[in-house]
DNA sequence: AAAAGAATGTAGCTATGGCTACATTGATGC
DNA sequence: GCATCAATGTAGCCATAGCTACATTCTTTT
């Protein structure tokens, strides 16, 4: 490119660059956080449906999760082959043990989410939106303190 | 495909399907807090090394976010196309007016998001990180929920 | 048993968000 | 003024995550 003198030009020297990087901790925690985020929604909907009706299909999944059956069908694949469910064609999805872990983990920690943020007094429908967001990025210190503070609040 | 013997045949009638949808509403809620997560970090950054330094430019962010240069580089052309920073090649980047809408906003939101975690006893170092992850799921409503319980907590 | 309809699977597109490797430009030092 | 090094830009790869359109298979109905 050539030189451009209508372009203003910094003339002064680069002020010192900061090279603390203590936040970009922070943010790689938040992105490790997303990649478990749809193994977990989707083994908490997957134990939700086979409690209901026995089975997880893909319809199913792709209505409760809110996606289109082809997003749900590539997701399966990818979960198992990591070992978070079992699936054959044309046939229903099911838990493995690591599966049920997750669900279950997920399960507990939403209800936990939700029942805080409502008694904090935020509404009921509110409270699920904003828990289904939350809930992958709290760690087992702030879910304790959730807990906690909703003993405190029931004795 | 071949009709498998040995693979056990469903045979009874398929399930009643649940159609409820309700859940559908608040993973989508989630999917679209992702879409504005990145621009609301980007932003933050942006008006913390402005103000620390002047200015913000590609390293500075990089390290910051934890990522290379080359994802700040590309994150920050869609920030520029939806109207959040102007940026010209080889200078630093600059937020709009939006940009520092959002940016505030952020900022403010991510403060309280911190303090009401450490008011409940988490350590500063995790709440920082949950924070991180949390804060832009947290609705208007839980917010506010949060800054009364801090008020509640200094009276 | 054949037709119709529902469910599942597949091909291929878009967008975001990482990366390495290499090219170019800018700033600094000699 | 030129060489060097840091910063920035570009090409192109991979993975995730959504979609539409179309093909196949399964289930149900007639």
């Amino acid at each position: 490119m050539a030189m451009n003198a209508a372009m203003p030009r910094k003339v002064t020297t680069r002020k010192p660059r900061p090279t603390s990087v203590a936040e970009a901790e922070e943010f790689r925690q938040t992105r490790e956080d997303h990649a478990s985020e749809t193994a977990e929604d989707y083994a908490e909907a997957i134990a939700d449906l086979t409690d209901a009706v026995g089975e997880a299909r893909v319809v199913d999944l792709a209505k409760r999760l809110g996606v289109t059956h082809v997003t749900v069908n590539r997701t399966i694949a990818r979960l198992q082959r990591d070992g978070i469910v079992t699936s054959q064609p044309y046939r229903a999805i099911f838990l493995t043990d690591k599966g049920r872990r997750v669900a279950s983990a997920s399960k507990q920690r939403h209800e936990i989410v939700v029942a805080f943020l409502r008694s904090l007094g935020v509404p009921d429908h509110v409270a699920r939106i904003d828990a289904e967001g939350m809930e992958h990025h709290v760690s087992p210190e702030t879910l304790a303190a959730f807990k906690a503070a909703l003993a405190a609040r029931n004795r």
